[in-house]
DNA sequence: AAGCTAGACAACCGCGTTCCG
DNA sequence: TCGGAACGCGGTTGTCTAGCT
């Protein structure tokens, strides 16, 4: 995309705001309010463009901003809701008051992620690396040679590497070895049903990539984050406090294969399915708890826009997308995804037979 | 003192979405 | 209904600073 060309002056400045540029937009803000940044350079008398304006004001000069630094609550929130969300950032830091996406993001790049990292724990799909690394070579249905290394995320391909590495090997996000990009390898084909494991494993995990996870799927993980803290509070006081409901290991049921990297690194061992894939809501409930959506936003005491439910929710329903029968998060998302995908496939085998075969073969 | 490195954070960029004439 | 402008978001890059050698 073209920059804007009101950003494209040459005589635009760029870079650090001075402390004049800041008190020029505040005195202007404060006569003339928030919006219409295109014309506050002009009005304002600043040589920057609208873009830079806004974002200046959003990230710093708000007055109801907080500009101390995290707390350990605030900082225990961010790495729920990103386990819950992903990398959005902004619905994160709607649960931040006084905080911005940038300042969530930033944090999260510069300190959190680090944290889990040193800790065995992958921060995109926070499964300890070694539930990752078993559940990668038990990928079910795909082809082994259809694996390859470039398909690990950076920070657990960085934790394998740290292993080999006996010192001052870099793992800080702006210094991370140059490495491609995750890569999805689901090779779905007509005859190779992709597995609940298969999906899981993958470091594009819907619980924090997947764009498409729709809002009340975020409300029920956001749910389930702060429902989590609540009846697990015990644990507080002797773990990192991040992670308040992971348990000792004698107490874990579910997570097979989570046994030795973590433990390893850390003397803890997590019960991740108690974290991200505990059932948010009873079966039976499914629907109900679509009608009661605005009930339950207020009773979590949500800040979610009103444009953001409704655009939102309408998509959830076109898409027909719904809480799953066993209600769990990502396997909603994952069950929905992969079946759409399977009906489709089976109907465009059946319409286009000969087509389809090319592709696959 | 100079150079280097890592950490922290501000700012930019590109893209998707929404708004509005 | 359409197209351009404006806005918002997430990822990335730039810059400053502190600490170390």
């Amino acid at each position: 995309m073209v920059r804007p060309p009101y950003c494209d002056k040459p005589n635009l400045k760029r870079g650090l705001w001075s402390a004049e540029e800041d008190a020029r937009m505040l005195e202007y803000v404060s006569k003339h309010g928030e919006g219409k940044w295109t014309s506050v350079p002009k009005r304002a008398g600043l040589r920057r463009c609208g873009k830079s304006c806004r974002l200046r004001w959003t990230n710093h000069l708000r007055p109801d901003l907080k500009h101390e630094s995290f707390t350990p609550k605030e900082e225990q929130l961010i790495v729920k809701l990103h386990a819950a969300i992903g990398s959005r950032w902004s619905m994160i830091a709607q649960q931040l008051p006084g905080r911005t996406d940038n300042d969530v993001k930033n944090y999260w790049n510069t300190k959190l992620r680090k944290k889990l990292t040193e800790m065995g724990i992958d921060p995109v799909t926070h499964k300890p690396f070694s539930q990752i690394l078993a559940d990668y070579g038990n990928v079910g249905g795909l082809p082994k040679s259809g694996m390859r290394i470039g398909s690990l995320n950076k920070d657990l391909k960085n934790a394998i590497l740290m292993k080999t590495e006996p010192k001052g090997f870099p793992n800080t996000s702006r210094h991370f070895v140059p490495l491609p990009s995750p890569t999805i390898t689901m090779n779905i084909s007509p005859k190779t049903e992709p597995t609940q494991e298969s999906f899981l494993s993958n470091d594009n995990n819907i619980l924090s990539n997947d764009k498409s996870l729709n809002l009340l799927s975020q409300l029920q993980a956001i749910k389930l984050v702060t429902e989590a803290s609540n009846y697990k509070q015990n644990y507080e006081s002797s773990l990192p406090s991040f992670y308040p409901e992971a348990t000792f290991s004698s107490s874990s049921s579910s997570s097979s294969s989570c046994s030795s990297g973590a433990q390893e690194m850390s003397p803890l061992a997590f019960n991740w399915n108690d974290f991200i894939l505990e059932d948010a809501f009873p079966p039976n409930e499914a629907q109900e708890q679509q009608n009661n959506m605005a009930e339950f936003i207020s009773s979590q005491n949500l800040i979610i826009p009103d444009s953001q439910i409704q655009s939102e929710g309408a998509t959830n329903m076109d898409n027909n997308t719904s809480i799953s029968s066993n209600g769990a998060i990502s396997e909603t998302c994952e069950s929905s995804f992969v079946e759409a995908l399977l009906a489709r496939e089976n109907e465009m085998l059946l319409e286009f037979p000969d087509l389809m075969a090319e592709a696959f073969y």
